[in-house]
DNA sequence: TCCTTGCTTCGACGACTATCGAGACAGAGG
DNA sequence: CCTCTGTCTCGATAGTCGTCGAAGCAAGGA
């Protein structure tokens, strides 16, 4: 259950495409829903899992292969994943015997774009490139 | 004082330009370099202080000047600034009676490419406003 | 020299978080 | 029906975090 609202993001909230951090100041709502997704993203154990699941075979992996990578408790990985889940960043769906989770699309492109837009990202990450 | 090293964020550890979270699974150590950043950003009032001084007039921001924004004491806007500070993400330099911090160059656009790099989000972010 | 202003450090306190073991729930298969 | 396996929820505990007031430094001006 839960609430594993569709575009939990911000999406509804105006962050969307046109508000880089940098070019003005982020409204305290703004503030309140980014920092709850990157407060997910603050833990390497939830870090890491988001990467398995973004990089697994097919998009979407089972909580079991999850599991085995770390040294902690079946409840801990759950709880994580839950904290994904809740900041809008992962979906699960049981199938038989299995859950699996995959990671929602857009979400990291639409936090990448806040940090820093595309066209800036372009001359500042390959700056030898001047295309666009 | 403290480590305001050259790079916190983990150039040095590889994860820089070619480790998108989505391409292969994140090392234990570059999930916590990572980590470690996010952490930081995973406030709502260290965001809006890392977009007060990002997007301020000169590239740089007076703490007076952050202080004013805010229903907080001084002694915590420093607190947020020391961990926005050893988080590698912004630096201060006294001037005279003021101190002034400004956001270290490419930590936002290499923090962006590790979520999304560059090429990918294009496609991606066009289609954001199709879906939902 | 002393005082004032700007910023940081220190010490403390309440709130939150990561982790675990125990137990509950959901399917698959006998 | 029962049992086994995979996953989640619950309750407890140790540790971390955000916030404050008080005190300390640093710089400029009487």
């Amino acid at each position: 259950m839960s609430k594993q609202a569709p575009g939990v993001l911000s999406l509804d909230s105006g962050i969307e495409c046109c508000s880089p951090l940098v070019a003005e100041p982020l409204s305290g709502s703004q503030a309140g829903e980014l920092a709850r997704v990157f407060k997910a993203m603050g833990d390497p154990v939830r870090l890491r899992l988001l990467s398995l699941i973004a990089s697994h075979a097919g998009g979407e992996a089972c909580v079991c292969d999850l599991t085995d990578v770390f040294d902690l408790s079946g409840p801990t990985i759950s709880h994580h994943l839950k904290v994904l889940r809740e900041a809008g960043l992962i979906a699960g769906e049981r199938r038989g015997t299995w859950v699996y989770y995959r990671v929602l699309p857009d979400v990291l492109g639409q936090l990448a774009d806040v940090l820093a837009p595309t066209s800036v990202r372009r001359q500042s990450t390959t700056k030898a490139k001047a295309t666009q």
